[in-house]
DNA sequence: CCTGATTTGGTATTTACAATGCGTATTACT
DNA sequence: AGTAATACGCATTGTAAATACCAAATCAGG
């Protein structure tokens, strides 16, 4: 089971910004600080301003700051917005399915159940409970 | 959010021998069943002996069956199992770990726990509730 | 006691896709 | 204007899963 760093990055950045939220946050900047990819963690923040989580502003003096209060920003959501194009299995996906089990499978819909499950598990804490401020301030 | 083929396989290959509990499958009769790598469910068959879920039998006549009653063999474990050596994020992982937000990360206890409910989830259900025969039988 | 069928395990190769990099267009502040 | 930033498409790279291959161990049956 796991995550794509794709998620992994956008969730170390909305940490961040919640520490300082007033602060816009450049892509550069965070990438710097947290040593990732810079083009990579660009189109984190992407995605998150295009699900609405985050608002961006281009050109001198801008960047990227939660749209919301910190505690108004369920871990789920961020996670399922993320994770929007993964499939759990081979048959969960849009494409071709090669599955022959799938007409009379009846695993499917509880694996459906137990990945809700998990999305409802994050989404009992918010940003807020996982502020994070560098170098312990 | 996604599980490996690996474990797909798995999961495949014991809702088959659930319906059909007495026969031992050869690794060459699943895999030609289900269209996929031979060598590749060899494996998958391997890790889940290992783990005394299936008795595997060698030689002439040989295969693999159910080590226990369908009823008695939990998905939750049977996922657990197969994934585990995958890291849901990179600091879940054994080896080097980058993420700088590390000693102050107030996340990762958090993803742990809903991974925890993803697995309790799916072993709300046993084999016995996702028994599989071809063709409708 | 052979012989053929099968698992087992290790290694090598292939392939898919995430991760990254880069260039250009666009937007906006100074 | 000039500079600083996002946005977006495309090319490249790297890594790990998936697959293939091979040798050895094991067992049933004649």
């Amino acid at each position: 089971m796991r995550l794509t760093s794709f998620t992994d990055y956008g969730l170390r950045a909305l940490m961040r910004m919640a520490g300082t939220p007033d602060r816009a946050f450049t892509a550069a900047d965070l990438a710097a600080e947290f040593r990732i990819s810079r083009n990579h963690l660009a189109k984190v923040i992407s995605a998150l301003a295009a699900a609405g989580l985050l608002e961006t502003r281009r050109g001198g003096g801008g960047g990227a700051m939660l749209a919301r209060a910190p505690e108004d920003i369920r871990l789920g959501d961020v996670v399922a917005v993320l994770e929007a194009d993964q499939a759990l299995v081979e048959c969960f996906a849009a494409g071709a399915n090669t599955c022959t089990l799938t007409p009379h499978c009846r695993l499917k819909a509880r694996l459906a159940h137990a990945e809700a499950a998990f999305i409802d598990d994050l989404n009992r804490s918010t940003l807020a409970d996982c502020v994070y401020l560098p170098e312990g301030a």
